[in-house]
DNA sequence: TTGAAAGCGTTACCAG
DNA sequence: CTGGTAACGCTTTCAA
C-alpha cells in the first residue's frame, strides 16, 4: 500500500517513502531534515515520526550531488605506523565527528607523488576539505585544490616563507634549541641519527637546525655523522652502531625521532656505553614511552593531538566561512630528561 | 563555445564537458571511463585525450548515487591510540587503495552505543562495507547492517559459538597457553591486569582464559587479583604497585596488553622488584618495543597487520561476489623471552 | 508554510 | 559500436 518499489524488496527507505507516509512533499521533510526553512510543528511531528517509523537514513551520496557538499573531510598522512600520525588522526577525526563530518582516510608512506594521488582520489570522492602532512608536496597539489576550490591545511610544519595554511611548529627551531641546550652544557661533537630526508621536510628541516646551531658556534657537522634511516627502532639500533665504529665518535646523537632513539639507546646499552656519560641521546615527538626509559629521555614534545584537533577546527572553519587565521604555531618544548648530560671528553 | 556554464567560472569538468569536447555522447565517455562495453579504439582515444585535456575528475557522490556503490569501506576501531590498531588500519587501508576503494575511518572509543552510531553514519554515507572490532556490538548492529545489505566483518576475536564473518583469533586460548607456560614453569599465585572489559571482548575473554587455565589445574582467580584498567603505561604501574601492596602478592603478572606490561615492569623497577626473579610480567600484542625493554617481554605476537589486510581482503571478495570463508583464523604465538621464569617462592 | 519541479553528474538500459 | 535518456535520492528555487 505505501510506494515501496517491489521489486526491491530490501531497498532503502528514501525521502520519497517517508513523504508518503507522512502525507507531506517531499520538499518538507527535507526541510525537517536539515531544520531549514521554517515548518509548521504538525507537519514536523508527523514528519519526525515517519522518519522513525520507517528507520529512514539520508542517502550521503544524494545530498552531497544535490548539496555540492559530502560533509567529508579527506587526509592525507604518511602512514599511521607513527604513533605520532595515529594520535594525530586520532583527535582529528573525534573532532569532525563532533561536527557531523566524516573523515576520508589515506597514507602516503612518505611519498611525494603517492599523496598527489590520493588527493586526486579524495577530490574526485568530493571532500570538503583536506588535511596534510609538512609543506612539501607535488607541484601540482595547491593549484589542483585551488583550482577546485577546496580548503586544506598543512601539519606538522610550519614554513615561515610561505603563507600556505598551516597548523604546525618550526621543526628547525626546535632541534636548534635542542643543540643549543646541548652545546650549552658542553657538546662539540655531535652525531644525527635522522629520518629520511627525501620527502620529509619536517626530517630535512630537524637536520638543517643542527647545523644552523653548529654553524652559530663555528662548528660543522660532518658528512658521516648524518645517517638518514626510516623511523624504526631497529634503523635507530643499527645507525648508532654506525656512528660508534668512527674514529672521533659523537658525544652526543640527536635523533629525528623517538624511536630512532630507543634504538640508539639499546644500542649504548648493548655496547656498555653509559647515557649520559659516555654519550648523550636524544629524540623528538615525545611519545609515551620515552618518559619511561631508562635513563628517561632528552626529547622535543609535539602535541600531536593538538595538532590533529586544531587542523580540523581550521578546516571546518575554513568550510563554514568563519574567519581564521591561516596560521597556527604549536607550542613544542624540549623536555630535559636523563639521557642527556655533559659529555665527558 | 563549449557547455561550460558562464555562472561557475571554476566549476567542475563533467562527463558532459568531455563529451562535448570529444564529439561524443556522455554514455561512451562513461564506457571508456569504466572501460566496460565495447567502445572503438578511435573513440577511446578521442576521449582520452579529452579527458586529459580538461583534467576532468569524476564525481564520486553522483557516480555512488548512479551505480549504487561508493567504493568506499567504513572502519569503526576503538581508538588509533593504540598502535595494534593504528597498524592493522594502516594495513587496511594500503589494502583497500590498491583496489581503487578508500577509507571512511571512525573510533568508538570503546564504546558499543558509539560504536552503533558510527556505523548508522558510515551506511548513512554509503559505504559498501564495513569492518569492525570484536563481536561485542550493539544489539541493532548485525540487523540493522543486514536489513541494508552491508557485509562487514569483526576483526581481533574470533567467536567459536557465532558465525559471524571474522578475522581474528581466541584470544582465551591466546592467554590459556600463556598462563600454562607459567603454571608448568611453576607460578600458582597469580595477578591480572587487565583492560576494561565492560565494552571490549578481547579483554574480557583473555581474563577468562587466566581463569579457565587456573581452574584446570585447581587453582583461582582471587578477587583483589583482578585489577581492570585502560591501556595506558601509567595504568600498568600503578596497577602493579597495588598488587604488590597484597599479603599474598602475585609471583606473575598477566597483563592485558604490552602498554600494562611496560608500565609493571617500571613499577617493579621503581620497587627494587627484580623480574623475573620477583616476579614475572608478560604481555599482549607485541608491539615494537616489547622485545627491546629490559628484561625483553614475554607477551603474544597479534599479527596486525594481516589481520587489517585479511580484513580488507575479505570485504572487497564479498563486495565482487567471490566466495570466501566468513571466518579466518589468524596464527597467534606466545613469545618467550626474559621477563618471565620460574618463580623463586 | 507548503508543494512542484528542476537539477546535481553518473550509470545503465534500450534503440538504432 | 554508439547515442539518447531514464533513473539514482536529495536540495533548492519558485510559486502558490
Amino acid at each position: 500500500m505505501s510506494g515501496r518499489d517491489p521489486k526491491r524488496p530490501s531497498a532503502a527507505v528514501t525521502l520519497q517513502d517517508v513523504a508518503g507516509k507522512a502525507g507531506v512533499s517531499v520538499a518538507s521533510v527535507s526541510r525537517v531534515l536539515n531544520n531549514s526553512g521554517r515548518v509548521s510543528v504538525k507537519l514536523q511531528r508527523r514528519i519526525e515520526a515517519a522518519v522513525a517509523d520507517l528507520g529512514y537514513v539520508p542517502h550521503g551520496a544524494a545530498q552531497a550531488l544535490a548539496s555540492r557538499r559530502s560533509k567529508t573531510i579527506g587526509a592525507v598522512i604518511p602512514t599511521l605506523e607513527n604513533p605520532n600520525f595515529a594520535i594525530g588522526i586520532e583527535a582529528f577525526q573525534r573532532y569532525l565527528n563532533n561536527t557531523g563530518y566524516m573523515l576520508l582516510l589515506a597514507s602516503s608512506n612518505y611519498d611525494i607523488a603517492q599523496e598527489m594521488l590520493q588527493v586526486r582520489t579524495l577530490v574526485g570522492r568530493g571532500v570538503d576539505g583536506v588535511m596534510l602532512v609538512g609543506h612539501m608536496h607535488d607541484n601540482a597539489l595547491y593549484p589542483f585544490l585551488d583550482e577546485k576550490d577546496i580548503p586544506f591545511v598543512n601539519t606538522w610544519s610550519l614554513d615561515p616563507q610561505q603563507d600556505t595554511p598551516a597548523i604546525g611548529f618550526d621543526n628547525k627551531q626546535a632541534v636548534i634549541d635542542l643543540v643549543n641546550y646541548l652545546l650549552d652544557i658542553g657538546h662539540r661533537h655531535f652525531g644525527v641519527i635522522a629520518g629520511l630526508t627525501t620527502a620529509n621536510d619536517r626530517a630535512k628541516a630537524r637536520v638543517d637546525g643542527v647545523r644552523e646551531a653548529l654553524a652559530e658556534r663555528g662548528l660543522s657537522l660532518a658528512q658521516e655523522m648524518l645517517i638518514e634511516r626510516p623511523y624504526k627502532i631497529l634503523d635507530g639500533q643499527m645507525a648508532l652502531r654506525e656512528l660508534l665504529k668512527l674514529s672521533n665518535s659523537p658525544t652526543a646523537v640527536i635523533c629525528g625521532n623517538d624511536l630512532l632513539a630507543f634504538g640508539a639507546m639499546l644500542e649504548c646499552n648493548r655496547q656498555g656505553k653509559s647515557i649520559p656519560g659516555d654519550i648523550s641521546i636524544a629524540g623528538f615527538d615525545d611519545l609515551d614511552f620515552a618518559a619511561h626509559l631508562s635513563p628517561s629521555l632528552t626529547t622535543v614534545r609535539v602535541p600531536a593531538d593538538e595538532i590533529g584537533a586544531k587542523a580540523a577546527e581550521f578546516l571546518m572553519s575554513r568550510i563554514l566561512n568563519e574567519p581564521v587565521l591561516p596560521v597556527t604555531e604549536i607550542g613544542v618544548n624540549l623536555i630535559v630528561r636523563a639521557s642527556t648530560g655533559p659529555p665527558s671528553r
